[in-house]
Parts: C-alpha cells; sequence; structure tokens
DNA sequence: GTTTTTGAACTGACCAGTCAGTGCAAAACT
DNA sequence: AGTTTTGCACTGACTGGTCAGTTCAAAAAC
C-alpha cells in the first residue's frame, strides 16, 4: 500500500502528534481566556492537556510560539467561518442580507469558541508584544471581510457613498464582539437567534430602508 | 464616592501621599496597559514613578493592591465624564443629541487616557481574575449610563417601544471603544471630531430613524 | 517629633526551559 | 517466521533565573 510519503524528508505531521498539538490548543486556550497569558503556566497546560511538560517543548519550541501556533489556528478558523458565511458575489441576494449572514456568522462562531474570543479580545489591544503582528493580522482578516461588503455596498448605492467603511468595519466588528461576548458573559441562557436578531434589526438601520430588490422586506418576524 | 474636600484634613490621606500614589497610579497603567500585569515588574513600575520600592509596599501593601486601586481610580474617572456629558435631564435637548454627547465623552475619554482604556478592555474579558468583579463594576457603570439613556429615548417615543436596550447599549459600547482604540492604534494623527462624527452617523442609523425635532435623519441613500 | 520615603540586602516560591531516559511501532535484517 | 534497529513522540526530575514580598536603619519632608 502506498504510504504516505515517498520521499524522505517529507514533514507530513503524524496523527499521534497532530492529536497531541490540538488537546494542547484546547488547554492552553481554556486557561489563557480565563487567567491571561503570564498567569498561565506551561505544567497547567501540559496537565489540562494530559501531556508531559516536555511535549510542550517537544512540539513547539517554547511557550510563546505555542501561544502564537494557537492564535494563528484562530484566525484561520474565524476567517474560514466568516467567508464562509459570504453568499457568492454577484448572486442576486439583498444588499444587506450578506452583511447579517457574516454578522450572524460572527455572532455563532463567539458562541461555539468562546475561549478564544475571549482570548483573541483580551490580547488585542496590546501593542507591545510580541505577537502583536499576529493579533493585528487576526483584526484585518475579519474586519476585512466586513470593510469589504460595505465597500460593495457603498459602490453599488446601497450605503451613502461618503461612508468611511473601515471605520465603519471596525465599528461593527467591535459591536458583534462586545454584544456577543456579554451574552456568553451575562445571559448564556438566551438562544443565539434572539441576540442574533436583535443585533440585526440595529444594522438594519444602518444599511437604511433600503429600495430592496422584490423580496420579503424583513418583516418577517 | 470621592468628594472634593475642599476644606478638610478629615482624610487620613495626606497631600504629599495623595501625589505619590497618583504617581504610582500613572507609571502602572503605562507599564501594565502595554505588558500586562504579570509581566510588569513592581521595581519597574517604582522605577517609572521615580519612587523606591519600598514605597509602594508602604502605600499599597502589594502588587495586587496597587492593581485594584488603580483600577477603582479609573472608574471613577470614566464614570464621572460619561455622567459630566449628560444634559440635565428634563432639558430641552433634542432626544439624540444627550446620545451623541455621551459618545463623543466616550471617544474624548479614550483618546486622553488611552492607556486606561486599553487596560480595562483587555481585563474586560477574562472572567477569573481575582479582581474581576471591579472590573465588570466599571462596564456596567459605563454601560449603565448609555442603557439609561436609551431607556428614556425609547419612553418618550424617539426610539422604537420593543428595543432591547440593554443590548443595544452594550452594542454601543463596544462600538465606541473599538473605533476609539483603533483610531489611536493605527491612525492617531485623526482629529477626534473626525473620528466622533463618523461615529454619530453611524449611531444615527444604527439606533434607528430618531424622530429628532429637525434632525438630519433616515433620508434614503 | 511624627509621617513618609529611601535604598539596599535578603528570602523563598515559582516557573520557563533542559535533557537523559522510556516506550513503542514500523522498518530492516536474518 | 523471529530478531534487531531505528527514530519519533513523549516523559518528568532538575536547573537557573526571576521576582514578589520583607526588613530596617537612616534620611527627608511635613
Amino acid at each position: 500500500m502506498d504510504r504516505m510519503s515517498a520521499s524522505t524528508s517529507d514533514r507530513p505531521v503524524s496523527r499521534r502528534r497532530e492529536t497531541t498539538q490540538r488537546r494542547l490548543f484546547e488547554a492552553a486556550v481554556a486557561l489563557i481566556s480565563e487567567q491571561g497569558y503570564e498567569a498561565t503556566t506551561v505544567d497547567e497546560i501540559a496537565g489540562r492537556a494530559g501531556v508531559a511538560k516536555g511535549t510542550v517543548y517537544y512540539n513547539f519550541g517554547g511557550k510563546s510560539e505555542l501561544y502564537t501556533a494557537l492564535m494563528e489556528w484562530g484566525v484561520t478558523r474565524l476567517a474560514d467561518t466568516l467567508k464562509g458565511a459570504l453568499p457568492p458575489s454577484g448572486s442576486g441576494t439583498a444588499p444587506g442580507e450578506a452583511l447579517t449572514a457574516v454578522l450572524r456568522a460572527g455572532v455563532e462562531f463567539i458562541g461555539e469558541h468562546e475561549s478564544l474570543a475571549r482570548l483573541l479580545m483580551a490580547e488585542a489591544w496590546r501593542t507591545n508584544r510580541a505577537w502583536y503582528a499576529t493579533v493585528l493580522q487576526i483584526r484585518t482578516e475579519a474586519i476585512g471581510v466586513i470593510t469589504g461588503l460595505l465597500d460593495e455596498l457603498t459602490a453599488d448605492g446601497s450605503l451613502p457613498p461618503d461612508l468611511d467603511t473601515g471605520l465603519a468595519g471596525s465599528a461593527l466588528f467591535g459591536m458583534v464582539v462586545t454584544v456577543a461576548l456579554d451574552w456568553r458573559t451575562l445571559r448564556p441562557d438566551r438562544p443565539v437567534e434572539e441576540v442574533h436578531m436583535a443585533l440585526a434589526r440595529m444594522v438594519e438601520g444602518l444599511v437604511g430602508p433600503v429600495a430592496s430588490t422584490g423580496g420579503t422586506s424583513t418583516r418577517d418576524f
């Protein structure tokens, strides 16, 4: 049977290793989101992941490398989710619909990956750290999806042409994250739909009573 | 809590001590906002404040007590600023105006106390820390000002009666903080007015057609 | 003369990072 | 088949540095 690597120096990262790394990610996210990076020890992370301390160093090289890898792992998941929520451009969806869809995806993502979201938000405002670049990349990528959408909407006249889409994108981003995390913190019992609905109604005001090209004019709730 | 003691030395805290403490606060805010709490040493703080290490222990008892006191000092300043921006209730100001004024105060506060804002945001999402209660209090107090205002506006019919003011308040809060910190981080050269203007325009759309007495709302774009 | 600050030395806990050693499953060889 | 070798993945006791917190005598400020 075909071995997966015919060539010798290929590094496919064995299945075993992959599992270990995922466990370490999960343990690290949980602990660091609650306590912060500095307050979380490598021993704790290893312990929670059910591996020995040395394994962390074997797999990642060090605490900060683990953390960086963890955040990159996080970005990928978030960016993929948001991009996946974008309807194919050019399809006949109503102007505001794509925006609402992306925001919903954001809310759902935070609901499902709460710890990761907390961790990223807590780290997002420190300008001095080694991994600031990584954090910035996350923000840029996530906000970029929203901003890009706003650009499209201003281009086709659904939004005022002089809208500062960069600022608006960051505003919407902050809005979604804050609302979603407050929801998880203070009223976790509320269903996602309710939260998303309330958010969508607010945003609807932004996109405005747009001359929607036919379709249900958002009154079916 | 702290009223201006114009006359007395009732306070056990001498003027000299007060100065020392304020210097320590300022040094601690600057360092911790950049590096984080655990990564900042007492020696650093004392050094930056131009004070001996022993003085920290004489004045506060320890690092964590200094930090707690610092955050309480921060709350007071923020809450005072926001409340100070509220026009006297019952005065004949236009419905949306009070809201805009509070948001402007928020933006300005962050512009002037950037480090403090960063520090508070970084702590805001960690649920497991000793001083989480203090942080929560800050958020509640700040968001409370906004939410209270929204309640008034829904009561007098300026906003839809079924608006979830709690959620909307937290949305606006997150929006302001995110925009303001992004501004300081990425485009610090922009004048406050510009940022505030862009925000105000969005809020006008977001919160919905505020039936203002002759405002510029809701034309469709 | 009391309060506050200084400065420097010391302690002990805590923790990131190291490394010699273990286990084990799949090759390589007989 | 059975035996040996290889090297990946992991282990955990240990090391060396760091830092919060202590102490205190003496100076400075009030």
